[in-house]
DNA sequence: AGCCGAATAT
DNA sequence: TATATTCGGC
C-alpha cells in the first residue's frame, strides 16, 4: 500500500555510492539506542511531556526508506498531510535536513550533535476540529503546514524554471518537473509569483533590457516532451538538471538587504555545511513544512 | 473545469 | 517577510 516505487535502476551506480555513503555513518555503538530516551522519564512527565513517540523498528525502517528515496532522487516533503507522527520531527532523520527555526531560534547550526532542544511539544491532537454542519460531506481537510522553502528546494526550482525557460515556466509544469512529493501547485505558484518579482527586480537593476546572458530570458525550448509523463505508472525520473549558465545570482550584500535578494538562498550557511555533491544528476535535497501553531489552546 | 497570475490575507 | 488564499480572466 501506500506508494510502489518501481526502483529499477536509475544509473546502475546507486547501490556503490549508497555503501560509500554508508562507509561514513557511525556504528550502532556510536549512536544512541531507540530505547534510551532522552529525557528521563521523570522530567518528561513533570514537564506533561508526551512520553517518548517509542520508536519502534517500524518508524526506524520508514525514516530509513524515506531517506533511501530522497537518495535516489525522489524528493519529499515529510508528509504534509493527515499524519503527523511524531518522528518526522525535524532536525533528525533524512540528511540534509534543513531546520527551519520558526519564530525565536537562533541557534539551529550550531550543534551538530547531541542535544536537541526540547521545543514546544504540544498539540497531541489538534485536528479534527468538530463540524456542527448539517449534512453530510466529512470532508475535513486538513490544513497543511506552511512550507518553507529550504535553499535545496529552492534550488530546484531555480533549475527547473531555468531549464523550462521563462515561457513554460507556470506552476504546473514547474511541479512536476521538480518532482518532490507532497509539492502542491499553489505552494509552487506562491514562490513563482514571488520570484518573478525578484527577477524583474535584478533585471532592472542591473541593466536595461532583456539581458540575453540570462538564461531564463532566452526562450529555451522545453525539453523533449515533458507532459505525458504521467498517467501510466511510469516513474518519473530526476531530471537530470544541468544548466547552462551558473544560476543568475549576484552577491547582494552591497545593496543592502532592503532590496533584490531573495532570501538568502544563495548564502545560507547550511548550504556550504552540509550541502552534498548534488552536481550530477542526483538530487537530495529535503524540505520542510513548518507546523505554524495555529494557535495555542 | 482547471490553470494562471495578481492581489490580498495571514 | 514568507507563504497561503482569494479572485478574476482565460
Amino acid at each position: 500500500m501506500g506508494k510502489e516505487v518501481n526502483m529499477s535502476e536509475y544509473g546502475g551506480g546507486d547501490d556503490d555510492r549508497v555503501s560509500d555513503w554508508e562507509l561514513g555513518l557511525p556504528s550502532a555503538d556510536d549512536l544512541t539506542p531507540l530505547s534510551h530516551p532522552l529525557i528521563s522519564p521523570e522530567l518528561a512527565s513533570a514537564f506533561s511531556i508526551s512520553p517518548e513517540p517509542r520508536r519502534s523498528m517500524t518508524d526506524v525502517n520508514r525514516a530509513s526508506r524515506n531517506t533511501l528515496s530522497s537518495i535516489r532522487g525522489e524528493l519529499s516533503l515529510s508528509d504534509g498531510v493527515g499524519f503527523k507522527s511524531f518522528d518526522e520531527e525535524r532536525g533528525k532523520d533524512k540528511d540534509g535536513m534543513v531546520v527551519e527555526g520558526e519564530e525565536s531560534d537562533p541557534d539551529v547550526a550550531g550543534d551538530g550533535s547531541g542535544s536537541r532542544k526540547v521545543r514546544r511539544i504540544d498539540e497531541s491532537c489538534d485536528e479534527e476540529m468538530e463540524n456542527g454542519n448539517d449534512g453530510g460531506s466529512a470532508r475535513t481537510q486538513v490544513k497543511r503546514a506552511r512550507l518553507v522553502w529550504t535553499p535545496q528546494l529552492h534550488k530546484r526550482f531555480v533549475d527547473v524554471v531555468a531549464h523550462l525557460g521563462i515561457k513554460s515556466a507556470v506552476p504546473k509544469t514547474i511541479m512536476q518537473l521538480m518532482n518532490v512529493e507532497g509539492l502542491t501547485r499553489e505552494n509552487v505558484a506562491s514562490h513563482l509569483q514571488k520570484y518573478r518579482l525578484y527577477l524583474k527586480r535584478m533585471q532592472g537593476l542591473s541593466n536595461e533590457g532583456p539581458s540575453s546572458s540570462d538564461p531564463l530570458f532566452s526562450s529555451t525550448p522545453v525539453p523533449q516532451s515533458l507532459n505525458e509523463a504521467r498517467g501510466s505508472g511510469h516513474v518519473p525520473m530526476p531530471m537530470p538538471i544541468q544548466m547552462t549558465h551558473p544560476p543568475q545570482m549576484m552577491h547582494m550584500e552591497v545593496m543592502g538587504m532592503a532590496h533584490g535578494s531573495f532570501q538568502r538562498y544563495e548564502s545560507s550557511p547550511y548550504n556550504m555545511l552540509q550541502q552534498r555533491d548534488w552536481s550530477g544528476s542526483k538530487f537530495g535535497s529535503v524540505a520542510s513544512y513548518q507546523h505554524v501553531t495555529p494557535n495555542d489552546k
